[in-house]
DNA sequence: CTTTAATATAACCATATAGTTATTGAACTA
DNA sequence: TAGTTCAATAACTATATGGTTATATTAAAG
């Protein structure tokens, strides 16, 4: 899978506020799907689909113990989508200080231009 | 909106290939419509659908200069993104040092039965 | 005033999501 | 072995996405 189509699972992923919930019970520890399914008003078959998706992405992987199929997060694909925002954050950041800068240097042309010609 | 709907038109945003080849163009500064469409295989209604999408997340918005509808990127929500990744990428990191530091604390138990108890 | 340029909007189609209920399957438990 | 529990899968529905072409809108340029 290349990158482009990890960041497309990652970040359909995390579009949905169930998943993400999932995300934030599991980043507490391990869980069955019944559990995570405990706090929703949704059915059971649902949240099987929505750690699908979250597999799909690589952020949940699945153990086996007896009947139970218990799901832990994975940090790797969070640090993937984490680098990606932060590169273009930084790189906008960068042009937003030149453009600053820029404002900045336009401004003292003119003060200079009031100093030397007032009236 | 919540930030929950936020977080959701955001990740949606993002969770496509053309948007975020889109946000890393004009991460380099503002750029028209035609601009944008241009290294595209796409019509340019397909492209204004995308604008639509990235501007409905705050990621984009549009000025006004003649026909032309200049965009430019919004830092805001991918800083809002980027936290939230952060938030739960470092909790779950932390949870992972408390079990490595379990981990090593009951090797540390065992190799002490091992020599109070050697053969 | 007519034409041209740059976008937006409408209407449509195919596929993907997000949910449901019903059923199946596998592994404990009595 | 029969029943129960936990989870996956199937089949279905409704809505959202991602694209198309055709048309409308708006502003500049002749």
């Amino acid at each position: 899978m290349s990158q482009s189509e990890r960041l497309d699972a990652i970040f359909t992923a995390l579009a949905d506020p169930t998943r993400r919930a999932i995300l934030a019970r599991l980043a507490e520890g391990e869980a069955s799907v019944a559990e995570l399914a405990e706090p929703f008003a949704m059915s059971q078959p649902a949240i099987s689909k929505h750690l699908k998706m979250l597999e799909r992405a690589g952020l949940v992987s699945s153990g086996v113990a007896a009947q139970r199929r218990p799901r832990r997060i994975e940090a790797a694909p969070l640090a993937e989508a984490s680098g990606w925002l932060e590169e273009y954050r930084q790189l906008w950041e960068r042009n937003y200080q030149r453009l600053d800068a820029l404002l900045a240097e336009m401004k003292a042309l003119e003060d200079r231009a009031r100093k030397g010609k007032p009236q």
